[in-house]
DNA sequence: TAGATTGTTAATCGATTAACAATC
DNA sequence: TAGATTGTTAATCGATTAACAATC
């Protein structure tokens, strides 16, 4: 009987939630229905007292000798983390990296539905990107609104960052996903970004390895 | 006067490092050659008591009234965090992200020298990716060894990730940038892994923005 | 000099782990 | 029943912030 009903769940355990996810999903395409706190944190370098200790801020229960139901854990933290429900998604920037971004199948099958990607080069605009076509900047408040579109992904030259995330605001995303190395600045007007740092993933690394030796 | 001389950096501290170091880069662009602790904090929206903090694990130090130079922090960071040299890395998978990110200006500028991507589908050997060709996965090893290649990135099919990740940690990488869900699995190796996991930080977006209502 | 900003210590805050009674 | 595993509390560990003397 665990039931917590807390408010505020904790940002680092909100993160492992989106990994006990996908774990869960892979257990999903296993065949295996039950699943020990033990098991669930080998798989992702975790202890078993993180991941009791996670499952105890939502309202799902474990079996004493069983471990977890794993179909119900998943649906449980699907609601938890909003991903219940397919989400429209826009990409701005056709450069390499935004088609690709746009065409990534892992994002269509966690229910993230790309339905526009943007561009304000002439020479992008029109082109195909899989069923997609680029579209010019400019129409985005417009396909925005009418589109339902709560996300957008800003994969353009660090220079024009700044500008297209307040472009989404204005327009009424109500989330960012930014992958270019700019900060952005998103004052107090309720939308959340989130950063990819792809750069700075692989300094991080470099770091690790410069220390090994 | 500072100097720290400690052997250990937390990982905290060395993340934003390398977000001290992308906004160092643009303050030379601007050409500003002093900065304050509290300038850089709010470029990353941090406070200037972490930003000094951090800085007191480093050999460098501010000037009262002035801050920090700007130049010499971004040459001690780069050293601190070992990207002071040109690295040379490798692409695993020619899919539409795959060849994106081999591309990706973003990874030159800053050091990262894409030298080779490689697949095992033999409609994608030999297809051309900007500058490079992509070769038969079954060649890397060699190619690794004879390159001086530091880092493998990650870009195949899920169920293809852990297999890759074994592939490159026999032929000799010393860190690896995963782009895929699976969590991959590294022993005792010595080898470090990266996980980029960018269905995650749109599921976290999910879950700030599902918060909000 | 007066005032601004550093460097550092100590306090606070948050996250992880250990431990164990409850339970199936 | 006996043993394994949960749920939860308390202890530990690590990260952030506040505060302020030192300094330029």
């Amino acid at each position: 009987m665990s039931s917590n009903a807390k408010n505020e769940i904790p940002k680092a355990v909100i993160s492992r939630y989106t990994r006990y996810l996908t774990a869960l999903r892979s257990l999903r395409e296993e065949g295996v229905h039950w699943v020990a706190s033990r098991e669930l944190a080998d798989r992702l370098h975790l202890t078993s007292s993180t991941v009791r200790q996670d499952l105890s801020y939502i309202d799902f229960s474990g079996i004493s000798k069983k471990g977890y139901e794993s179909e119900g854990l998943e649906a449980v933290l699907e609601k938890v983390l909003g991903v219940d429900a397919p989400c429209n998604v826009v990409v701005v920037g056709a450069g390499n990296l935004g088609r690709a971004i746009a065409q990534h199948e892992d994002f269509i099958k966690r229910g993230f539905n790309i339905s526009g990607i943007f561009d304000d080069d002439k020479a992008k605009i029109g082109m195909k990107v899989g069923s997609l076509v680029v579209s010019d900047v400019s129409s985005i408040t417009r396909f925005i609104k009418s589109g339902n579109v709560s996300i957008g992904i800003i994969v353009v030259p660090e220079s024009a960052a700044q500008e297209v995330a307040d472009m989404l605001v204005k327009a009424g995303v109500q989330g960012i996903l930014n992958f270019t190395s700019t900060q952005i600045d998103l004052s107090d007007n309720g939308v959340v970004c989130i950063e990819a740092r792809l750069v700075e993933c692989l300094q991080e690394l470099s770091h690790a390895i410069s220390r090994k030796k």
